[in-house]
DNA sequence: AGTTAGCACTCTCAACACCCGAGTGCTAAT
DNA sequence: ATTAGCACTCGGGTGTTGAGAGTGCTAACT
């Protein structure tokens, strides 16, 4: 791993020159523009050796040379300064949460979705929170006429589910406040994956004289809970059309379709080890995904409350701007943490 | 408009030849693919006259011809024969309805959407019901903790609205249930848009004491009305892709940028004279956006309930296949309408 | 020994010429 | 009125060429 300073500048001269212009960089290039004190052929030498080291490919003979992606990653971990934000772009972050703090959680990450794709001009996801780890808060049912209801659900995150559920005819007002009541007893303050089929068993016993209505409402329960397909919201996906990596239709549509299957999304923003803090970024093949294999992602968890519930990814060009999208990354998930 | 009957039979030929192969149909394709018993040469001649009179368009000269939205339009209106679903699509349709009959509104035009676009191979836009022209159906805030509520809207179409909103602490639970009851009470039955600022004010005064909670809610009301923004639910829009005439970068572009913005695609929905029953067709442009201009759209009201309450519609190429489109929307509309 | 200048070499890309085929319009024959 | 025949047109594919950018190597320089 140990390069030499030069290499270090070489290489870093390269892919941030790269990153800006997404043409091959020659030699003449990083003697003209970045202020290492070398002639072309030395700079073509040095070169040759990060091609052989494998930091850098050539796209043919008599290009410039582009990063490869153990380029990228060494450049990610030890190159790069990590940019700060300009003034005005941090005033426009904390703006947009400003009023945002009583709204309901899937406005909020809507808006956040759409703010960081605006930021960075590559593609926003995010991996809204888990059901399952989230507390039940309170459970309500309207009666609408005499045989539908609406079941809402409301977590202590903030997320908020409706279901219409059929309620039997024989049902008097009183009896189903007595039902509410008594199931947001039992259900305080559990989280949802603490309710579990065993649990819902007892309450089913419990209220053994209405089983027929809870029968729907518990299996609808249960559904809500086993898909717990966590949403993922989406913002600027045609911002990739901007970059011309993806002038070919083809890559530009197997993209736009992996954004249309929310369950394979989720799975590309899962984090490897639950545990780790901060930015993790996944270059190129990194991601599962072959549809991405040729873009990177900048994921961050985020909290809300004091729990880690989410995701969020930027995903872009292998060849995206990592410092500037780190930072906006990092910013963004900071204020979310504050709400 | 006086056609004879062979310009009518060549018409029909190009347009479907060039509906179903995307390139320029020139006469022998159209002697030897389509039963008129005539010689090229003879079809040249009408083929000329059809160009004279606007219906049919050469790219270039020594290409085949290639119909004009003049020639279109006079397919869509006189010629084109509606094709018959086969038993297996009305099927398919039929089975997606069977199990949404109690499910939320939302979810149910969901379904839908992906339904169309699946069927069409073209993207689906559907603008959500009208609030305004809905019911009030049901009110109720539900206390999450000392601070804060969960305001819940519900109309007889089915569709639910959650907002988050303060509740001063002083308000003891039987007050707010006394609250809600009056206002369910008072807005029963009455279309939304009927809630005007006066009805509003009514009620202020009615409740003069809890004026500071009720000045929050009647305001996120008020704005939730206002706004009214109807909800634009789409399907399929990668489809374009597909299209050959979608080459282009660009136009992708333009029209992907187009869905997201979905106060325009409301605009685009809009129907021209709310009274015209039936499918109506929007042929390149006709329609008002030029991002649609290389577009046509087939459109039809839908009705949940008794009302019609928006609008469907099946965004494909001026070269769509109208005779299936118009088949399938037809279909998914009637059962759209029996739920 | 490390650095640099010079030069021949390689490769891409845009421009240009070229040809082929599909399709037309016209004319003359049926 | 219809059709066969023929000259003409034009787009798209193919091959060639030249310019430009960048390299790698060698020899000279510090």
């Amino acid at each position: 791993m140990g390069l030499s300073t030069r290499k270090k500048h070489i290489l870093q001269a390269v892919v941030t020159d790269y990153i800006k212009s997404a043409q091959p960089v020659g030699s003449r290039t990083v003697a003209r523009r970045y202020k290492v004190g070398l002639s072309p052929a030395t700079i073509r030498n040095e070169m040759s050796d990060l091609e052989e080291a494998g930091y850098l490919v050539q796209p043919h003979t008599s290009a410039g040379r582009i990063p490869s992606q153990k380029g990228y990653r060494y450049y990610v971990d030890q190159l790069m300064e990590t940019s700060n934000l300009g003034e005005e772009e941090k005033a426009e972050i904390r703006q947009v949460f400003e009023y945002k703090k009583l709204q309901e959680i899937e406005e909020i990450i809507r808006h956040t979705s759409r703010l960081l794709s605006l930021l960075t001009n590559y593609t926003c996801l995010i991996l809204g929170p888990q059901l399952k780890k989230s507390a039940f808060k309170k459970l309500q049912i309207m009666p609408l006429d005499t045989q539908r209801g609406l079941l809402v659900l409301v977590t202590d995150t903030g997320f908020v589910k409706n279901n219409v559920i059929n309620l039997p005819q024989t049902l008097s007002g009183n009896e189903l406040n007595r039902i509410v009541s008594y199931l947001n007893r039992r259900l305080e303050g559990l989280t949802i994956d603490k309710i579990t089929s065993r649990l819902i068993g007892e309450l089913r016993r419990d209220l053994y004289h209405h089983i027929k209505f809870l029968e729907e409402t518990f299996t609808l329960l249960e559904d809500s809970l086993a898909e717990d397909e966590r949403r993922v919201f989406l913002g600027g996906t045609t911002n990739i059309l901007n970059q011309p990596e993806f002038g070919d239709i083809g890559k530009v549509k197997s993209l736009l379709s992996l954004f249309e299957q929310h369950s394979l999304l989720a799975t590309l923003l899962a984090r490897p080890v639950a545990g780790v803090e901060g930015i993790i970024i996944r270059i190129g093949r990194e991601n599962i995904l072959e549809e991405v294999e040729e873009c990177s992602l900048v994921l961050a968890s985020y909290c809300l409350g004091k729990e880690v519930v989410g995701t969020v990814g930027v995903l872009g060009p292998i060849r995206m701007d990592y410092a500037k999208t780190v930072a906006v990354v990092q910013q963004v998930v900071n204020q979310l943490g504050m709400l």
